[in-house]
DNA sequence: GTACAACCTGAAGTTACTATAGAGAAAAGT
DNA sequence: ACTTTTCTCTATAGTAACTTCAGGTTGTAC
C-alpha cells in the first residue's frame, strides 16, 4: 500500500509518516518504479504502535527505547516496565503541577468579579504583585 | 540598571529579557554610550508581570493580550476576566486529559508484573493492540 | 491528451526559550 | 597604567514533534 493508505489506517497524516522515517522510528520501505513508498503489514503494526505510544504522550526517545526492546524478543521485559513506570511518574508530576496552577489561577480570578476599570482590577493587581519565583526546571517532557 | 540586574530581579536570564524585547513583550529601553541597555522601575514591573504570567503557564499571545488591556486603564476589565477564564479552561482540559492518560497507562502497566520474555509482555501486546485513535487536536498550548 | 489527485524532496515555520561564537565595554585587582 | 575578569553586545543555531509550503513528478480517470 502507498503512504496515503498507511496514514489513514494509522490515523495520522502522510507528513507525519515521512517525518517518522526521517527520525528513524519507522524503517524506510521499498519503493515503486515511480519512487512511491510501498508499505506492508509490518509497517502498519509498527506505525500503530508508535501512534499509540504518542497517544499516551510518550516522547520519541521513550518510543525508540520501547521499539528497540520489543525487537529483542528473547530478553526480559523489566526494561519495558521501567520505561513505563518512569513515564507514569512524568504524567503524575505534571498533573500535580497543573492542579497547583489551577488553584493559583482560581484564587486570582476571584479577585475580580465584574466590570470595574482595569486600574482597580484585582487580577491585574495580583499579577503585578505576585512573588516572582524562579522558573522551575522541568523534569518531564510533558508541557 | 543594566540587563543583568534586571534579569536577577525578575528571576530570569538575560537571554530571556533580550528575547522578550525581540518578541515585543518588553519595550526596547534606552542605551548607554557603550550600547548597553538601561532599564528603570517601569521595566522591572513589566517584566515581573510577564514572568508571573509565565509562571501561570500563559502563552505569549495571552500575555500580550493582557498587557495591552492593562495599558488602557480607563476601560473595563471584562476582557481581562475573559482571558483568565479561557486560560483556566485550558488548564482544566489538560488536567482531565492527563488524568485519563494516567488511567490508560496504569491499566497497561498492570498487564505485566515481572520478568517474562518481551514477546509475551502484556504492556507491549497492549501497545500493539490498542485501538489507534485520531490525534486529538489540542485546544490548549499546554503540553 | 489533459485535468486532477496523490506522491516526491527540501526547507522553513511553530513555541518559548537556551546555547554558542566572537567581539567590545566596564569593573576590579595590582 | 595595565591586566584580568566579568558583563554586555549581535547574530545564529538548536530544542520537540510535528505542520506548512514551494515546486516538481507520477498515476489515474475521462
Amino acid at each position: 500500500m502507498k503512504i496515503g493508505k498507511l496514514a489513514q489506517l494509522a490515523q495520522c497524516t502522510v507528513e507525519t509518516v515521512r517525518y517518522y522515517e526521517r527520525e528513524g522510528l519507522l524503517a524506510a520501505p521499498a519503493r515503486t518504479a515511480g519512487n512511491f513508498r510501498l508499505y506492508g503489514a509490518a509497517h502498519i503494526e509498527r506505525l500503530r504502535f508508535i501512534r499509540n505510544c504518542r497517544a499516551l504522550d510518550m516522547s520519541h526517545d521513550e518510543i525508540r527505547n520501547l521499539l528497540a526492546l520489543a525487537d529483542r524478543p528473547a530478553e526480559g521485559c523489566g526494561a519495558v516496565n521501567a520505561v513505563f513506570d518512569q513515564h507514569i511518574v512524568h504524567v503524575d508530576e505534571r498533573i500535580r503541577e497543573l492542579a497547583q496552577l489551577k488553584e493559583q489561577l482560581s484564587a486570582l480570578r476571584q479577585r475580580c468579579a465584574g466590570e470595574q476599570a482595569v486600574d482597580t482590577c484585582g487580577i491585574l493587581q495580583g499579577l503585578a504583585a505576585m512573588e516572582t519565583e524562579a522558573r522551575h526546571e522541568r523534569h518531564t517532557h510533558l508541557g
